[in-house]
DNA sequence: CGACTCGTTGAGTGATATCAAACCCGGTGG
DNA sequence: CCACCGGGTTTGATATCACTCAACGAGTCG
């Protein structure tokens, strides 16, 4: 994939939040960066390190944020996918709080940190693009504080199946109601605040009741309805109407068309 | 309370952050704003609320945010208190997915939001203080998605004690190790996914313990080390080391005394 | 003196965790 | 081609932490 080819993902991205002028566009195919890729259970930021100077952009694959407590559970707090910046969650802090580790084999483009920081406090643009995306990010945080604290077993995997469908269908790895979910119900579990093997019985009553269909990792939203409902899922927090890429892109495209 | 008073509150805030040079501080004591005043339920901005055209820090009281699930659960993700932008979660968000409300009496400077959105993106020194504070807001959610996600009663409990302790020392609204707490049982319950009751067991087995010593609601930690362990506490996410008011303050009288 | 909110306590229940075993399936090596 | 292996999934039995329901006490306000 050519360099340009891999900021310019970016740039879409971004442009699907504000629309962007071509100096912006610019100012972004020259930021440095390289190309990296991590496979399955490899870390791409540690917690506790400090001062990492590169910003990672993902251009494919999935990656979950994490932390351990002192008796060796884990929580993961966020999933990140396609078109999501990994570590915008510490662009401007000196130390991660949080591991980030990688899901599948992901492929990112590590940005010169500083360069992307000037880029966000330098163009407007630019700027407010990144903080729509630094504060959907902080938005789905809340919500996970929701959905941990205070749904049961079943509203919380219903509520993170929703989410996903709809971040994976307008990060475009998806079709509509329909997913690879590359997760184990162990990391599921992490990701909800249960045991696997809670997991495991709740992701079948789910199936039983005809909400779900599952075959291996593939999952279907079967009606998307009842399991919004069972869910207790609003999409208002993913701030969808902030423009995603998808929609972006299509809405381009109809424009270029005139 | 004069008008450029309030603001110069906030300047200190900010130039904790990151240092403003006198043109930056210039735009912030121009920033168009009126002081509000809250009694304690209220609503300062309401869910799915739709573009409020201002954002307010908090000159003093606290405030609580939060989200109602579909059983009519409530789970509180965040508390603001002196010095803390009560929205700034919503800044560059067209809706807001959360309501914010008074815990106490609370007093806020009411800022235009356009043109404290044109400040960040303007001024880059200001930019950054404000992706820190907004940064710093998105480090606590997640850890609150680990407290009530992986750890028990007496851990979440604790730790939410000490992560208070901490937050209102450096809001320089209380001393070392002790502070009044404004919270019922029943809102400290809401904020670690536990109910009341189940608090107040908690609450009394940490002082039958010697962790710490409670009157009405006044909050002693006796013994930092022993219940930030059984709080499994770290403050590293508080990232208190990018500077704090109180800290900053006290170096900043320093210098004037050279 | 009610009426109300908040905190405290007890008894019983229930949702989820824990422990343990079996099973399934893709991969690997003989 | 088969045997074996290992990670993930599924299932059952039991344990436990936190919830629910309920009552009572203390403080406060009108």
């Amino acid at each position: 994939m050519s360099s340009s080819l891999i900021l310019s993902k970016m740039i879409r991205k971004l442009n699907a939040r504000v629309e962007l002028n071509s100096a912006d566009c610019d100012a972004i195919l020259a930021l440095p960066f390289v190309l990296q890729s991590y496979d399955a259970p490899n870390y791409i930021a540690r917690e506790g390190e400090r001062g990492r100077s590169v910003c990672s952009f993902v251009v494919d694959g999935l990656a979950i944020r994490q932390k351990l407590t002192a008796i060796g559970a884990r929580q993961i707090v966020a999933i990140h996918m396609t078109g999501d910046f990994l570590d915008l969650q510490d662009l401007f802090l000196n130390r991660a709080a949080y591991g980030v580790q990688a899901l599948t084999h992901i492929e990112t483009a590590e940005i010169d940190r500083r360069a992307l920081q000037a880029l966000t406090l330098e163009r407007p643009n630019v700027g407010r693009a990144m903080w729509i995306d630094a504060l959907v990010d902080a938005s789905i945080f809340q919500e996970w504080v929701v959905n941990v604290g205070r749904r049961d077993a079943r509203s919380r995997v219903a509520h993170l199946l929703c989410e996903f469908s709809l971040r994976m269908r307008y990060a475009g790895i998806a079709e509509e109601n329909s997913y690879d979910l590359p997760m184990t119900q162990e990391q599921l579990g992490d990701a909800v605040g249960l045991t696997s093997v809670h997991v495991n019985r709740t992701l079948k009553s789910l199936t039983a009741e005809g909400l779900i269909e599952r075959d291996k990792r593939h999952i279907r939203l079967v009606d998307w309805d009842r399991i919004s409902a069972v869910g207790d899922f609003d999409a208002l927090y993913l701030h969808l109407d902030q423009a995603s890429p998808r929609i972006e892109t299509a809405r381009a495209e109809a424009r270029r068309d005139r």
